[in-house]
DNA sequence: TCATGGGCTTGCAACGTTGCAAACTTGCTC
DNA sequence: GAGCAAGTTTGCAACGTTGCAAGCCCATGA
């Protein structure tokens, strides 16, 4: 067993609430005092304990971050950045993955299971829409993130997905390209973030006068890799396949981009490509990829600080916050 | 404040000591009590106080994976294993990232500032030793992952570098190579990862009858994409370039593979390169990447099976525990 | 000499849970 | 009908910590 402040309380002398003022560095301790008790404390190597804490104040200082995958990276770079902001403001991060199985991500925000181990949640919900959330039981302050459809009384950190999804679009037609496909519409409805993209995709073409053809709009099942390279070798396998595609994601592009390049299409002279998160894979594949970029950094600062706002007791009106990004063109789309 | 035990007690009007009994399905409830309690239960939402139990039981049921970087893809992937083992077991998995930063590994493991809140802890070193690890003042058992040297005193989950490397650079050797590069040696002594790679290579290199030229075997500061771009950069400039390179990860051959291709040097034709990890991003670069495959499903599997067997009360010998390894040739060194 | 006050130290209780062992209630056997 | 075992329920204490408020001590000034 690990020391207590009892063990340093009787081995220095004093009580234990000397002790806990000492290691706090509360009030007024005796030099004298807070010496001798600091050199019990290095002697027996006491560290105090953490759960014991929690329980008492009534708070664990830890948040939980729950994304649908660790191993994707978006999500894996997006952590990063939680952590560190988490940690400036004296927070340590709790990682969970749901898999975007729903009933694992119920659980995870819903009931409460954690409910008191954690002082709050950053969530990136894949299946959970705005009317689960809205009879969420626990009272665990919760941030989400990602695209959710709003009005669910939460505070929500996005980007503007229609807009994104428009900017991609139309940089693939102002570089003349007329047959865009788009890979990573989902057929399911509460997958919101895939709907606003098609939307935007779908506004770009009509905008730019050209016609959104049906066969052309790739659903996935998924936003991985295989999903993107399939998607693509079905583009390739039509008649009149496209010249330019956007991906929803940036793992679907560079998995079209590898079945583009396998089938012989020269990208982008045939087939120009566009992605969508600005994940580290993507500036190191050749071609480059081009992306619409979120800033990431942002989205985790922004997160962290409603989160610990809240936890220090502001009970303002949920608010959504938008997040910036930014088109990165790269080799994908304007070649070498 | 959530509902505890004292609430449930009162409103189903037994003691607050049945409804635990309840809670954990123990011993004999009559079932119409425990129907009542259940229903109470649910009524008010109750959830057991994770921090209470913890603190009562001694133990938290949660275990902390600490790795140097949650974004570098290989242990995104390896997390995602060590979390499914590890619930499999009943523990939940917290993730800490040290950034390879010895303050933040000692600090972590040493002594203990986390030492309560964990029941044990699954450690993948980078700038600690052999020497650091040994004396350790708390006793949380730890699970030392990759490729630290042995001979610590504590369990051990790693591949055989030396002879993995060695396989990797035979493959090199088998295809006709001859100027065989390596990148990833590193001059700090305590990256042991990199020095066995080194060893390893240096070794198939002589046996083979080659020569390896000091020039060809560059040093990294780090294992990331741009450190391997660089390092391509400098062997390409050389007067007399290699033929193949040996990268001691995956990221550093990615980087590798841009500069090669950018430089207009066709891989494998002019050079061939193999990588360390087989991550996914390897599978579907272009071409796509020859990589030694640690099995990470065993490694997390293997080292979840220790920790848990230390937390059930397994006191043998701390053990060293070799995972598997395959050669997974594919573009990069075949060609198509 | 005694009251005053500030610096310093302390005991008690409580956070929500569970181990322990006692106590109570049945129903059954002899 | 008494005794006993099994089934059921309970009170107490403790895990290690900190908020609260009281109490101690000594120096100062009247």
């Amino acid at each position: 067993m690990s020391p207590t402040l009892r063990d340093v309380a009787e081995r220095a002398g004093v009580s234990i609430r000397t002790v806990s003022n000492v290691v706090n560095g509360f009030a007024h301790v005796a030099p004298a005092t807070r010496a001798r008790v600091e050199q019990v404390v290095a002697e027996l190597g006491y560290r105090p304990n953490t759960v014991a804490r929690s329980l008492r104040q009534g708070r664990s200082r830890m948040l939980a971050l729950v994304v649908p995958e660790l191993d994707v990276p978006y999500f894996a770079e997006l952590t990063r950045f939680v952590i560190e902001h988490a940690a400036a403001r004296g927070y340590t991060v709790v990682v969970d993955q749901t898999d975007g199985d729903p009933t694992r991500e119920r659980e995870l925000i819903m009931n409460g299971t954690t409910a008191n181990l954690f002082d709050g949640v950053i969530f990136s919900p894949i299946a959970l829409g705005g009317a689960d959330l809205r009879d969420r039981t626990v009272t665990t302050p919760v941030v989400l993130l990602g695209e959710r459809a709003s009005a669910v009384g939460l505070d929500h950190v996005m980007i503007d997905n229609v807009t994104a999804a428009g900017l991609a679009t139309r940089h693939l037609i102002e570089l003349g390209r007329t047959r865009i496909a788009a890979i990573g519409d989902q057929n399911d409805e509460t997958r919101q973030t895939a709907r606003l993209r098609t939307l935007g995709f779908r506004q770009a073409v009509t905008e730019a006068g050209l016609r959104v053809d049906p066969v052309l709009l790739r659903s996935t099942s998924f936003f991985h890799r295989a999903d993107g390279a399939a998607a693509m070798a079905e583009l390739l396998a039509l008649a009149d396949p496209p010249d330019a595609v956007f991906c929803y994601n940036d793992l679907l592009a560079l998995g079209a981009l590898r079945t583009a390049l396998q089938h012989g299409v020269r990208v982008p002279e045939d087939i120009a490509i566009i992605g969508f998160d600005d994940i580290e894979d993507g500036r190191y594949s050749t071609p480059s990829l081009s992306t619409i970029s979120p800033d990431k950094e942002q989205i985790a600062r922004l997160a962290v600080e409603l989160l610990a706002n809240r936890l220090d007791g502001d009970t303002t009106e949920p608010v959504e916050v938008p997040a910036d990004f930014t088109l990165q063109a790269r080799e994908s789309t304007l070649g070498r």
